[in-house]
DNA sequence: TTGTGGTTTTGCATGTTGTGCAAATTTGCT
DNA sequence: AGCAAATTTGCACAACATGCAAAACCACAA
């Protein structure tokens, strides 16, 4: 039972059934908006019982915003911590960044239908954001290590802050483009934005 | 029935009325714990219908925000778009955004009630941040009227996300302090540490 | 004081969200 | 087939949230 790439029925069935819920919930949500479209409506086009619904997500809301972005893995933060890859912290704050953000991604289609959400439902704002609080925090938390300094200080929260809002930026402008380039690519418009200003 | 300062009875109590459930719900969720209390409790305490408090708020979190920061006012837009005070861009964007802070100030107990209501209470820090995005945006605009860039592009957003998020740090931080200086002062050191390290 | 007009509070009915629990169903494995 | 474990489902129930109309209340003037 190790951990070879075959996953069992089960497995796929609870994969299927959460994606279909989540796909149903954006669907329905786009086309009526998110005050006329109930659970038990969801669950029908998903065809799964109400109950079920809350097995997956803690609410309707959780069910539209997915997990991205989340924090960068153990590697990318170890090679943050020790200095690298080029020395400089905002360059490497950009890297430490992109990696995790490249990663995490999900599909394209996907990322276009919850900027569309967001346009038209700006009452999920926040919670799209409070994703980035916690990518804030850990990015706090590397900073203050890198540069020896209490993670409760103001250089390293400041940092986080503007690396995060700079990513959040990134992140939302490719979002918006019809097509263009990676996200790499905003991530870098961001960053060098960033170095011409300050 | 100008402006005067005599605020007849009916207003009075419609103000008394709104703090104490607003009083009331914090007091009720520091010591509980946010879905330990009901509306039927926080009612209670303050001595009106459960149904009233919906004719004050729309949700028992609402009541727990308040309203700070709130986006600067005219005049201060206008000074800041026009090049004011300093000529400096950045300098000018902390003095911006100073401006407003300095006036929503609700009283700083109430302010450091609302610190640890996020301490305690995490699930409330999308609502907390969304305050923010109203604020960045208008300075996103702010920021494209002065340097003469259309809103949409990277640098009024960067500058907006940036000086946002000092503004933040600065308030969190000073909610945090257990006495010290002032709001203004915090603020000094966030825009300071961002000259420093950028 | 009393009456009149307008505002606010309240009670009631209703739909939706979200959770706990136990029974039924499904899956994995021998 | 048959057992053990995980998942789905139905049911009961508390709380949230809104619309509506009746009741209570305030302001003001005769």
């Amino acid at each position: 039972m190790g951990e070879g790439r075959e996953l069992g029925l089960r497995e796929r069935k609870k994969i299927a059934t959460r994606r279909a819920l989540q796909q149903h919930t954006i669907r329905l949500v786009i086309e009526r908006g998110l005050d006329n479209v109930t659970v038990e409506e969801i669950t029908a086009a998903a065809e799964v019982s109400p109950r079920t619904f809350f097995n997956y997500f803690p609410s309707k809301e959780e069910a539209l915003v997915g997990h991205h972005p989340s924090v960068p893995d153990e590697d990318a933060r170890q090679l943050f911590v020790s200095g690298g890859p080029t020395g400089k912290l905002v360059d490497d704050l950009k890297h430490y960044l992109s990696q995790q953000a490249e990663e995490g991604t999900p599909s394209p289609e996907d990322l276009r239908l919850r900027h569309r959400l967001l346009e038209q439902e700006p009452q999920l704002t926040p919670l799209f954001l409070s994703r980035f609080a916690k990518v804030e925090q850990a990015v706090a938390e590397a900073v203050a290590e890198r540069i020896g300094d209490a993670p409760g200080n103001v250089r390293p929260q400041l940092i986080a802050a503007v690396g995060a809002a700079a990513l959040r930026l990134a992140i939302r402008r490719w979002k918006g483009e019809d097509s263009a380039g990676s996200l790499s690519d905003a991530i870098d418009e961001s960053f060098g934005a960033l170095n011409e200003v300050f």
